[in-house]
Parts: C-alpha cells; sequence; structure tokens
DNA sequence: TTGAATTTGTTAGTTATTTTAACAAAGTAA
DNA sequence: TTACTTTGTTAAAATAACTAACAAATTCAA
C-alpha cells in the first residue's frame, strides 16, 4: 500500500478480501464466479474467502439468480447491517449525531443542544448520552458498533488527536480524541467541521463518483476542503484548504487576530460588513445573499454593484484555487448555497473568463447533513471491514 | 496498491523486493539482518530475496561491518551502475541529454543545438544520435539502459502519449511518446518541463527529503509544479499549478488567446512592460530584475516602486497557492532565481503577514540541470527496479 | 426425452512464499 | 577458556493462492 513497506501473505489475504467486499459494495448481488472474474481470483479463492466472510456476517447469501445456460448462482451480497457506524457533529452549541449502517446511510439521527458555556465535560457527556439513546431507539447493540467520527469547528491536529483550536466547543489543546475514546470506549476519527463536510459530499452527495474535487464553504470565514486522487488532502501542515487567506479583493490593514483578505472581503460577515458601508437595509440575521438578490431585483443599483461584486470576489477564489489543482469537480456550500440560477452562471461565465480549464460546478447537495454523512464515512474509510477477525 | 486491485503471491514477494532496494537506496551499506529489522521481514526471507537480487546485479557484497558483540555483518550495497537511465529536455531550438546511474547521479551529458525550423523528424534524429554518443562516452551497453524521461516544453497528455501542445519543438498533437519509444526501442517517461524541473528539484535538488513541495517557476510564463504525498500532481485534466491564472494585479482586457492575469503582470514579459511603461531604461535582453536591483539601487524611484509591486505580486502568488496547498517546501525558480537576500527576504515578511501557515522558501538548486535531472528521475519512479526476471 | 454443452461451486492436490526453530559461524567480554 | 551475542543459513511448518478435476444444476437441440 505505502512505498517502502513490506507485506506478508496475511497481507495478501487481507487485500482479497478487501478487493471482494470492495465489488460487493459497488454492485449489490454477485455470484462467486462474477466475484472471480471482477477480482481476478480463482473461483476456489473466492469461495474461501466469502466462506469465512459470511462466517463473520459481513456477506450474506440472498437466493439464486437467473441461469446463463448452466448451474443457476447462488447470490451475495454485503450485509450492511452487520455493523453500524456512528458520526457527531459539534456545531456552536448544538451537537448532532447519528447512527448508520456499512453503507453509511442513517439508521437514527438525533440533535442535541447543550446549556452554554460549553465545556470539554459537558460536550463528552452529551456524546455518550446521546450515543445510548440513538442506539436503544435503533436497537443496535453497542458491540457492533465499529467507531465513531467526530466532526469539530477549527483546526485539528489529527495526527495526536488533540485539537489544537476549537474556539465554539471550548476544547482548547486537550487530547479530544483519546478523551473520546476512553469515555466512549470506541475508535474515534476526528476531524474538522469543512473536512468533515467535504467527505460527505464526497462519499454521499454532489461528489460521489469523482476522483478530485474542492468542497468551498463560505460562512463567518472562508474555507476548503480537498480531494485529490480519492483521498482527502489535509496539507503539510493540516492546513490545506485555507483559502479565506488569499489576496482577493481590497486589502485594509487588518486588526490583530483578524481573517484573511478574502474572508475579509467576501465571507458573509465580510458581505454585511460592505452592504451597511453602503447603506443598505439588511437584516445582518437573515441571509445576505437572498437579501442582496431581492434587493437587487427590487431596482437598488447599489445592491446590484456589491452582488457583482460578491460574485466576482467568489469567481476569483475559485479561479485561484482551480488554477492551482484542477480538481474535476467544485461543490460549493454554505452562503453560497442561496446562489440562483443567474448568479451561479455569471461566477460559470466569469471563469470561463479567466481559466482554461473549468472544473464541474455545483451546489452542495447534502446541506445540513453534510457534516454527519462525512463523520460517518469517515469512519467506514478509516477501517477497512474487510479486517480479518482476531483469530486467524 | 490501488483501491480494489487483488493480489496474488507474485505481487507480495515484488513489494518486499522493493521494500528491500528501497531501504538499500536511502541507506547505503546495510547487513541481511539490519534489513530484516528495517523491513519487518524474517531474516531467511531477507536472504533469499538478497540472494536473488545478487544473482540479477541489482546488490552487491562489499566486505564486512563493525562487529555489535557478535558476528561481523556482510554488508550489502545497491548497484548503482546495474542499469542505466537516460534523461532528455527540449528547450526551445536545443537539446540537452544525459545518462545516468540508478542513483540519479549524472554519467555524461550533452548539449546539442537543433537547426530551425525544428520539426519532429530531426528532433527524433537528434535524440537517436546524442543517445548512441552518450553511451559510447560513458561506455554503457544499450542493453543496460532501462529508459528514457523526456522533458518538453507545453502541456502534455501523458496518458495517450500525445503531446497536444509543444509550441517550441513544431510538435503538435502527434503521439510524440510511441514514436520515441519506436525510433529508440527504450520505454519513455514523457511529462512536460516544469513537470520535469519540479521532480529534480524533488528528488535531487532543494526538496530532497521533503513530502510537499511547490516549485514555482517565473519565465515568458508563470507555472508551478506540486508534489504532494512525494507524488507528481498532475490535477484531473493535467492542469495543476497553472498559476499564471489566478487573479493577481490589474487585469487590462487581455486580447484573444493571451495569457492569465498573474502572468499578464508578473512573468518576464510582463514586468518589462510594466518598466517600458514607466519609462525605465530596461535591455529586453538582460534579466529584469537584476536589472531592477541596481536601478533602485542607484536610486531611482520608478524602478523602487515597480520592485516592491513585483514582490508584493510574486508574495501574493505563493500566498495564494500556499493557502491552497499547504505544501512543506516552495522552491523559487527561472527569474526569481535573481532574487538577492533583501528580496527574498521581503516575500518571506509578505507572507508572514498574510499567512498563518509558511513554508520553506528556497531558490532552486540545479538551475538549468534541474530538467535533466527530473527526466532522469521520472525514469527510475516509473520503474521498480525490483521488478522480477522474465524467468521466475 | 435424452444427451451434449455450459455455468457454478467444491474438492483435492500442487506451488509459491513467508515464518519458525534450530544451528553453525564468527565475533566480544569476563 | 567459557559464556554470551549477533549474523547468516538450513530445514521444516504454515499460509494462501492456483490448477485440475468433478459434481451439481441448468439450457438447448436433436
Amino acid at each position: 500500500m505505502i512505498r517502502g513497506r513490506t507485506g506478508n501473505t496475511k497481507f495478501v489475504k487481507q487485500m482479497n478480501r478487501e478487493g471482494i467486499l470492495h465489488q460487493l459494495r459497488q454492485e449489490p448481488r454477485l455470484s462467486r464466479a462474477e466475484l472471480a472474474a471482477k477480482t481476478n481470483l480463482s473461483r476456489p479463492c473466492v469461495s474461501a474467502l466469502v466462506e469465512e466472510m459470511i462466517q463473520e456476517g459481513l456477506i450474506r447469501e440472498v437466493g439464486t439468480g437467473e441461469s446463463k445456460g448452466g448451474r443457476r448462482p447462488i447470490l451475495l451480497e454485503y450485509n450492511v447491517q452487520a455493523y453500524a457506524v456512528v458520526g457527531a457533529v459539534f456545531e456552536g452549541s448544538e451537537l448532532e449525531m447519528a447512527v448508520a449502517d456499512m453503507k453509511g446511510e442513517l439508521i437514527a439521527q438525533r440533535h442535541t443542544r447543550l446549556k452554554q458555556p460549553v465545556d470539554g465535560d459537558s460536550a463528552l457527556k452529551a456524546l455518550e448520552e446521546t450515543l445510548a439513546r440513538l442506539l436503544a431507539v435503533s436497537g443496535i447493540d453497542r458491540d457492533r458498533v465499529v467507531g465513531i467520527g467526530v466532526g469539530l469547528p477549527g483546526i485539528t491536529q489529527r495526527r495526536s488527536g488533540t485539537v489544537s483550536h476549537a474556539p465554539s466547543t471550548g476544547w482548547m489543546d486537550l487530547p479530544v480524541g483519546r478523551e473520546i475514546e476512553e469515555r466512549l470506549r470506541l475508535p474515534v476519527v476526528l476531524d474538522n467541521d469543512v473536512n468533515m463536510m467535504t467527505q460527505g459530499e464526497f462519499f454521499g452527495g454532489a461528489g460521489a463518483g469523482v476522483s478530485s474535487l474542492v468542497y468551498m464553504y463560505v460562512g463567518t470565514g472562508i474555507g476548503a476542503g480537498i480531494i485529490l486522487d480519492k483521498q482527502l488532502y489535509r496539507g503539510s501542515r493540516e492546513a490545506s484548504g485555507e483559502i479565506g487567506y488569499m489576496r482577493i479583493g481590497d486589502s485594509p490593514a487588518r486588526r490583530k487576530g483578524e481573517f484573511g483578505v478574502f474572508e475579509r472581503n467576501f465571507s458573509v460577515t465580510g458581505i454585511h460588513g460592505k452592504a451597511q458601508a453602503l447603506g443598505l437595509p439588511v437584516d445582518p440575521e437573515a441571509g445576505i445573499l437572498r437579501q442582496l438578490i431581492r434587493l437587487s431585483r427590487e431596482g437598488s443599483a447599489p445592491a446590484e454593484v456589491l452582488l457583482n461584486e460578491v460574485y466576482h470576489g467568489w469567481a476569483s477564489g475559485i479561479a485561484n484555487t482551480v488554477s492551482v489543482l484542477d480538481p474535476e469537480m467544485l461543490v460549493l456550500s454554505g452562503e453560497m448555497l442561496h446562489l440562483d440560477e443567474a448568479g451561479l452562471n455569471r461566477i460559470r461565465e466569469l471563469l470561463l473568463e479567466w481559466v482554461p480549464v473549468v472544473p464541474d460546478i455545483r451546489l452542495a447537495e447534502l446541506r445540513e447533513r453534510a457534516g454527519l454523512m462525512g463523520a460517518v464515512h469517515s469512519v467506514l474509510e478509516a477501517h477497512s471491514f474487510a479486517s480479518m477477525p482476531a483469530g486467524s
């Protein structure tokens, strides 16, 4: 797998089991013979591996298929209910949590509001209690849960399992991964919220099937999640996709600890600032893009100018990112979800003018479920579910 | 290796051979016992594989080492002279070519000037003749050459081995890879010049040892080569690193088929244009940066302003790229090589001000040899030299 | 209806490769 | 000289895949 690593025979078996499961996850209902053909393994070998995995409950026989001129095939199916995974996302003082089957389909979901101010202990407690309730509701045995994926706002240092900056959750420089692991007694996959949402859209949303994708999120800040070669790319210091720091728009002297130039101009807060400076009647609580579109339609010239400035700014950010990465797809999210057809087309036009290779540009499909789906899929990815039982 | 692929036992052996060779390439002179420890293979297994590779000439025994309290180890060495690789780079009407050993060290090098206008046939002929001469000079048998890496200007479509845009070599939309392969009867690795230079600096230059790197080249255009996880990243349509299209600097209406905004402003030609517009006495043939630095030192205010604008522009390009990728190192090349300590520091200062995570920034070390080194290493990478003999 | 051909899945034996256990060779240190 | 280490090899055991052969189940054509 990794260059320079050596493999033993067990590793081959593992790989072959994974290969079979992989096929079975893509296409449900395949016979042993078909699997042998698709994996380039011999039929006896496939039979043996399948037998093993049936014993483990990973695969099921589900009746017979149509004959192709001979004995009818026994169809096999990946047993998505063999195990379960849990996903959790902290957002401000809210916790969204769900159990899913091995296909990543949510079985039960639950929303919890934490009492403020949020500290580490109350967050852990919430996780614990919600998990228990979810398992009870869905009737899933605790032993069948393979792991939990947790999305946290801010930059997380995954290596050490330490969150170095998780502003809204009240966890600062704590070895969060280990704490959750100890408390819940489950393997934990930790990542920041944007990475989780990126994986969500990649595995179960707009980006299903592509091999590279940039997920661009405009909120209080601007960030992007990057998937290259079907793998999340994190950067050498976990700081990839921090596109809020790009040099786009005016660059007034920033105050200490303030955001990047792109963010200062074109994040939700940035646009609100611009709108207020222009004296536009906008409600700071409501979605800024919708308000601008409405005002512009109603004939407000400054609103139209600002709206175009926003399109121009966002398109510039996209252009710069695309120039560097040449991704197959770009998924827009956050405030950008409120783009109407006209706005989206305007951005596409600008890009066609600016860069030679324009990726497929789409709005995110999963909305608020993206993070949760990503958390779930990050666990599914982390474990290869062909892993062999302890005994063998 | 690739997800979904199944492996057989031969594959494991191959992996283990590669593992051993990998260790031996990193650290010369290791014993069988040390190799066993480093690769997690048993000593008998290492012995068997080593024996095989000694027979094939890939490894050599080179005396004994110091005892560590027991029998003295027999030291093994990777035999860099077992085979040879060839690198070639076309640049304008010039062809630079070299033979190298398996470590990537150049054994013989040769420069050829093609007569203009260059067409495909004369280029092929030059390749053929220069190769013959290099082999004669270095006394290397043709059978020992494993392949040739060829760097071509412009965008190359590697998949099909077709060069879709190689302006200065006169090869347009030809299946270049196959033609060279047929003519020279050698496996060919084709890539564009920037990618080759990137690999050169990565394997044998400033970037040796890092795992991610951006190689930024400022010439008539501006482009970047990207290495992530020790692998060249090409993008979904071979268009990654086309940072010349970034939105940096003024954006006057571009004329048909013209470059990107960043390029129009801050490539060598762009800067020349700006200098001339300011009425600065610059020689269009000589290096623009050096001239600006000199003029600025001599007290020319507009030169100083322009120089700062250039630093600012380049730093912006770097900032944007770094925001997206978070690479471990940034290697500056082309016109940027003429940056003096003050200029480099100015750029570093700006970056510290703009982005939270600044990579190690260095000037390219290999200069004009970068492409050649890259071509050579691209062949070394393409072939895993642990490949097994046909007989087994 | 019968028998040849085909497809699926299994059984038994072979092959390839790694590991374990044991040991010989060659050294150090007390 | 003896005890202990480290290195490398030999022989046997263990894994896991493959080949060949065949049984089971089905289609299809005579």
